[in-house]
DNA sequence: GTGAAAGCGCTAACAT
DNA sequence: ATGTTAGCGCTTTCAC
């Protein structure tokens, strides 16, 4: 806790032997002045360790230097790096981020949006765990928002989502690459939007190739077990096939454990592709799990550029889409 | 994006017919005013929809009714509970949460200190994932530092951590009850305080009863194949066992995994405690891991009341230890 | 090119 | 009990 009160401008100025106003164009860079002049007052706020007091900046100026950053559902492993990637790309700009965790609870961000207005941020992000569209906020505050992972129900307002349906073309493509041409696809829960999505373009990279899934899609639920359920369901249903891909990560952990079990070797006998590339699944696994990652710290940077533009006045309104990459692994190969 | 500047107090109180100043003590109920004109005041306030400007606030009163939050650890599964369980304390208190990630790079971590102290912080509070030590800011900074999860190396610095110790000897507790004799340890690396703290706790357990590990303790990373390796070493040395304390779920998870390709059953053979209690861990074993819960939200918790304590001026220096809770499940019962 | 002064929204002394 | 006013730290006209 070290003490000595913190200088102010005027300090700064009367050091360098100017008024305030003269000291405050040199920090800025904004007016007219002579170049000594401009150097002795940096040198002074140098050597005094100045820093200007944000609170009166943002009274004079109306802004904050302060976004908010509301996630509206369970924290966790996907709003993280997409927190993450948002803070790396609004720090760099001098901003500082509120956080604000909703819960997914509409009283909880009612409260954040007056607090967050009481603040006079500059902007609001909005980060959820599900991809499916959320209720807009545009109409409950007078800065820009952005939506990141979970797009905003509005076309109209800045999204930035992952694109699943490219990620599922990879997943087709990658696996028909490693010579697979009987294939089964294993959804999360069909009420998600990111089931369908995946299935959508991982049909989509089959057809390129005159193909189709050999047995009928499963939606199961996200975790191991439904992986387990499902291998199992696929085998007892006497389709042969050769390839699957999964939702996600856990599913394919949990099938190729089961598969395993019952004597079907991995990648062998069947190559599976994973999703989400999440690192405690797919290198626990064995074999490791070829998987599709969402660049989420990508969604969370483009977001935060899309709402430093915003912020600037400039717009791009929509649904922004950022591509999947695909991580091989030792389950196809 | 609604518009509509925001009402400030002169709106308040034109509104209510009186002076900005008898509207602020109205709304901040300091001074002595008439009944009907407080609620004439708060009336208008709440017709117009009136909350105070932060900055203009800040300016006045010299704070910022924010706190900064340093995550100087790579923000994960450890951090995030322990994130959440400060916010909601502090937000209950009107505090404002300002997020930074310092990614355990100490040059991030000056630049937020700069970056809080311009913005008048009233406090911070740093959280890690390791729990060792971590150096002390206190000399950096003017305002009050709470360390969570990794404590301060200056033990007159207030900390609060999980008391790893009891957790250790919950485990051990726990194994004696079910009725365990013969037991081995298998901790993280040793370069760990906490595998250490844990290892001291389940001991103590043992001595209470009169008992010591069979077989020497184990020091491997703290991943499921590290698990997997350790339950070859134990079976290796031919020391028999029958209950085993693992540091982290994964170990224990991995560790299970192999006793059981090896034939060994779990619980029936051997019973299983891991740590941490980590919901895709546990859950996704077979048999679920019976673990200990670090209750990290009460961590973040107990951290941002002493925090709001110091900021109030009643400090409570050193370290504060948050107990561990056992959940039991399959993997010994 | 530089200084003086007003004002951002609010609180707290001080008048009345 | 209420109104008036100075001032928090800064930027920004407006004079000089």
């Amino acid at each position: 806790m070290t003490n000595a009160p913190r200088p102010k401008l005027a300090d700064v100025a009367r050091v360098a032997g100017v008024s305030t106003g003269t000291a405050s164009k040199a920090l800025t860079g904004r007016g007219a002045l002579r170049r000594d002049t401009r150097e002795r007052v940096l040198a002074a706020a140098e050597k005094l360790g100045y820093e200007p007091n944000v609170a009166a900046l943002g009274l004079v100026s109306g802004r904050s230097y302060t976004v908010g950053l509301i996630t509206s559902d369970q924290l966790g492993r996907f709003s993280v790096p997409v927190m993450l990637g948002a803070e790396d790309s609004l720090a760099t700009g001098q901003m500082a981020i509120l956080f604000c965790d909703a819960r997914e609870d509409p009283v909880r961000e009612r409260h954040w949006i007056r607090t967050l207005s009481a603040r006079n941020v500059d902007g609001i992000l909005v980060t959820s765990l599900r991809s499916d569209p959320r209720p807009s906020l545009s109409d409950l505050v007078s800065v820009p928002v952005v939506y990141a992972y979970s797009p905003s129900e509005r076309p109209d307002d800045i999204s930035v989502v992952p694109d699943d349906a490219q990620g599922g073309r990879l997943a087709g493509d990658h696996l028909l690459e490693v010579g697979r041409t009987r294939l089964a696809y294993v959804g999360g829960p069909a009420s998600y939007t990111a089931s369908h999505l995946r299935l959508r373009g991982f049909r989509e990279a089959l057809a390129a190739a005159g193909l189709d899934l050999t047995t009928a899609p499963l939606f199961v639920s996200w975790e191991e077990e439904a992986g387990r359920q499902a291998a199992r369901m696929l085998l007892r249903r006497g389709d042969e096939f050769d390839g699957v891909f999964c939702a996600s990560d856990q599913i394919a952990r949990g099938l190729i454990d089961e598969l395993s079990s019952a004597g079907v070797s991995v990648p062998d006998d069947v190559a599976v592709v994973g999703f989400d590339n999440w690192d405690i699944m797919t290198l626990a696994s064995r074999p490791p799990i070829t998987s599709i990652d969402m660049n989420l710290t990508k969604v969370g940077d483009v977001a935060a550029r899309l709402l430093t533009e915003a912020i600037a006045g400039e717009a791009s309104p929509g649904e922004h889409r950022v591509e999947c990459t695909l991580i091989v692994r030792g389950s196809t190969v």
